[in-house]
DNA sequence: CACTTTTTCTACGTGTCGTAGAACTTTGAG
DNA sequence: CTCAAAGTTCTACGACACGTAGAAAAAGTG
């Protein structure tokens, strides 16, 4: 479970928030309010590269993506978690215990409609 | 969201196995095979103590133990996890959609048996 | 081809983690 | 009570991850 650092966060929730591919520039752009030099940027992307957070294309200023989206990523991790627990039915039975009423009701919808395949 | 290391993770297995408080110790003899030295098991409790993971008694041989059971402990990860994610609607439906057929029974039984209270 | 932009390579400072010695405190045997 | 054994705290060091970026190499442009 590669966790991410401060600042490749901070790359990552960029990556998420624009839809679609950015190039090293924009995310340096994007991220004006730190002064980072253009290196450090690809620096940060070839690391989350290397951890498989993103990818990039051949075209040539090289734009980059994240390999999931921010919702996929998170419900990844919650299963990675989930399996990495032991018992996972107590996790689970933890975990809904401490979802508020909304949120109940849609994950009740969720698993009523099921798979509506 | 304080991550652990390798040696904190396997103490903190230790501890969520042993059913109680353990001492430095008997921890020590758990993990023989580390041949750690009890110092060495001392400075890695005394940081998940820092981080919140585990607390101590004021018995002699000081007893430690973990501040939430494994399970508690990965559904609060869950909960962190799902909360820093920005549209937490669609992290559900991403994660409820990835469970297995058996989860999901389980899960549905929690949601509508709700707050038995 | 000369020049600019992009990409890769290498490196350094800082913080965390595994590891434990040294020093100090408490316990227990006699 | 005295002293050794066990426990606890303090300090430190090497390794590795991460923020950061310069230098060098490669590719695009006029």
């Amino acid at each position: 479970m590669a966790s991410l650092g401060e600042l490749e966060r901070a790359v990552m929730d960029r990556l998420w928030s624009a839809g679609g591919s950015v190039s090293a520039g924009d995310l340096r752009d994007g991220l004006a309010d730190r002064g980072l030099a253009l290196t450090t940027v690809h620096t940060v992307l070839t690391r989350l590269e290397q951890k498989g957070f993103v990818v990039h294309d051949d075209a040539r200023p090289r734009r980059f993506r994240p390999r999931a989206t921010r919702e996929e990523h998170a419900a990844e991790l919650m299963h990675e978690v989930l399996g990495q627990a032991g018992d996972r039915q107590a996790v689970l039975a933890r975990f809904v215990g401490g979802v508020d009423a909304e949120e109940a009701r849609l994950l009740r919808e969720l698993l009523a409609g099921g798979p509506p395949a």
